[in-house]
DNA sequence: TTGTATGCGTTATCAT
DNA sequence: ATGATAACGCATACAA
């Protein structure tokens, strides 16, 4: 019966009976506390080279009460703004050493379901949720269950909040297109993530509002949409609004996904971008700038990254002096490509 | 001291003693066991229900030995390709109520250390493994842990292991630009994802040359590069091929970023496609759609689903009655769209 | 059918 | 500086 043959993981106890010392001095050794002698800290190490020691983490995380990752939950994460927000996301918690559990809620059910039982579950050490908005109840919860937690691209007063000026961002584009002489222009929005309450497409919609008035133009109701965030919800939107009697000489959409569907209907009917329609998008993915679209670029990694470390402050720093929400507003800008010039002489 | 107060996670015990009950009954309601007369099981429902109680499942993990996530190891998971494979993942392994873990291995040195941590930490029920070879070596500390693996876009024989014909879906690309007329054909191909043995781009390559010879065509040394996976990659190699004194006539690129890379150059370069330069990729995503961009086409979506339930057959099964390690070969299939046509005359 | 007791691998709190 | 031992929350074998 030796443990040669025997292929179960060894323990700290292994390590320990090898090393001819406590369990207790072992953990020390692991946990880098200084009040251990150099020379039972090298027998101990040895002990753990020779018989390829690692940690049990979940037995670890048993009584230390912290698991090493972090939770991220988001809506269609194969979406290329999710995906840029994620790369950001990625690299601030392996820089860290941490590991990264990605919770995808495609449904407000699955949303719904991962709020109510995370902060019980206690898998994670804190939670970084994307563009999806807890209500109040839900806060709640993450409050009195002391889940650090932080929002990107989504906000709740009492939760560290990561935005993008999205207002602003769709000024500064509709703005632009009025400047250039478009009276006609067509919005599509992107249909909320979640139901509840507040959502950036409302601010860019209001954005797009405020530019309109800035200039003097009247709203049309057949020229503001609501469709699907990707490609499909743009084409349909698109072909909606182009084959109206009067159609518009512009149009700026929530997504550059939508954006690319609007490419496409314009092709399939016949239309020139940007001699006969100009084009803004909003997000500024690779896509973007491969086919030349101009579009509204927000800070994606960025926002990712930013995100990740607040909540790494967070969960890193002891209950007791954890710092008070904030909310964090980024900035968007408008990059001008190929899809935009001055509107056509009627 | 009230508990209503108290807002610490309520336990197994809590219920118990709210039920009536011994904390055995509790875990077994938990379990759906059916040894439980339904007038109990109610009371503990009941219980369970007002103190809202999540097990905790770090704390079930230490006993059962099962963490009920399973870690996806992916370099790269922004690229399409890797998001494409990864979604299908994830609707496979939530379907079954699992967590998935993303571990991004960008370099050689944070592959080598996730394959040498995971299988101790336990911290996973199991393993996909995507478009990275383990070495011998390695594959022998998975199969001495009982870890169950299954290997995605990549081959050892040891290993569950999922693989397209590349060799076939390089060799159908390039027979079909020979067919057109083609004699002067160059390859981009990818640089190995890994140090490891085997690679899927050899055999693309294997089917470049396959095909050529099948043509009677010979191989020019300028006309083969290898090159990132990524646009830049591609417009790098393009460039190159391309104001060679005789530059080729069709370029078949081992990914369609790539070919994305040989667009721009082209365009740059006041070549036309597909008149002047046929172009073919390799994978098939939405982005080759787009651009109308012939394309070899992988079953991405799939290739995760598959390799995630053949995963999770592997970690339901019990380790006696493992299954043996299979190989899997899926097609790949060339979809010919707007980038290809018959060789220009000279 | 239900209750009780033991153990999972670690950390942390005592002693020594 | 180090050793012994009690938690941590749950599953499970065994007892009742």
């Amino acid at each position: 019966m030796n443990d040669q043959e025997q292929s179960k993981a060894p323990t700290i106890q292994d390590v320990a009976r090898r090393a001819g010392v406590a369990v207790g001095t072992v953990s020390r050794v692991l946990n880098e506390s200084p009040k251990v002698k150099p020379v039972t800290r090298q027998r101990v190490l040895a002990a753990i080279h020779t018989l390829d020691y690692s940690p049990n983490l979940i037995a670890r995380s048993m009584t230390s009460r912290r698991t090493g990752s972090v939770g991220v939950i988001v809506p269609f994460f194969t979406r290329p703004f999710f995906s840029e927000v994620l790369q950001g996301v990625e690299v601030m918690i392996s820089n860290v050493g941490r590991e990264f559990v990605l919770y995808n809620a495609q449904s407000n059910e699955q949303c719904d379901a991962y709020f109510r039982k995370l902060p019980r579950q206690r898998r994670v050490d804190g939670l970084l949720i994307i563009s999806l908005f807890p209500d109040d109840a839900t806060v709640t919860r993450f409050l009195s269950a002391k889940l650090p937690i932080v929002l990107v691209d989504a906000y709740h007063p009492q939760l560290t909040s990561l935005v993008v000026n999205n207002e602003d961002g769709a000024y500064q584009a509709v703005h632009y297109l009025t400047e250039l002489g478009h009276r006609r222009i067509g919005f599509i929005n992107g249909v909320p993530e979640s139901d509840f309450r507040f959502n950036s497409s409302d601010d860019r919609l209001s954005g797009f509002c405020h530019a309109l008035a800035d200039a003097g133009i009247d709203q049309e109701p057949g020229l503001i949409l609501t469709e699907e965030w990707d490609r499909h919800g743009g084409r349909r939107a698109a072909i909606q609004m182009l084959t109206r009697p009067e159609r518009p000489t512009a149009i700026f959409a929530a997504s550059d996904l939508q954006a690319v569907g609007v490419l496409e209907a314009a092709r399939m009917l016949n239309i020139a971008i940007p001699n006969e329609l100009s084009l803004i998008g909003f997000d500024g993915i690779e896509l973007a700038e491969i086919l030349e679209l101009s579009t509204v670029q927000q800070p994606m990694k960025r926002m990712g990254e930013l995100g990740a470390q607040k909540l790494i402050e967070r969960i890193e720093s002891s209950s007791n002096n954890m710092p008070p929400p904030e909310r964090i507003q980024l900035q968007a800008t408008l990059v001008t490509r190929h899809t935009t010039s001055v509107a056509p002489r009627r």
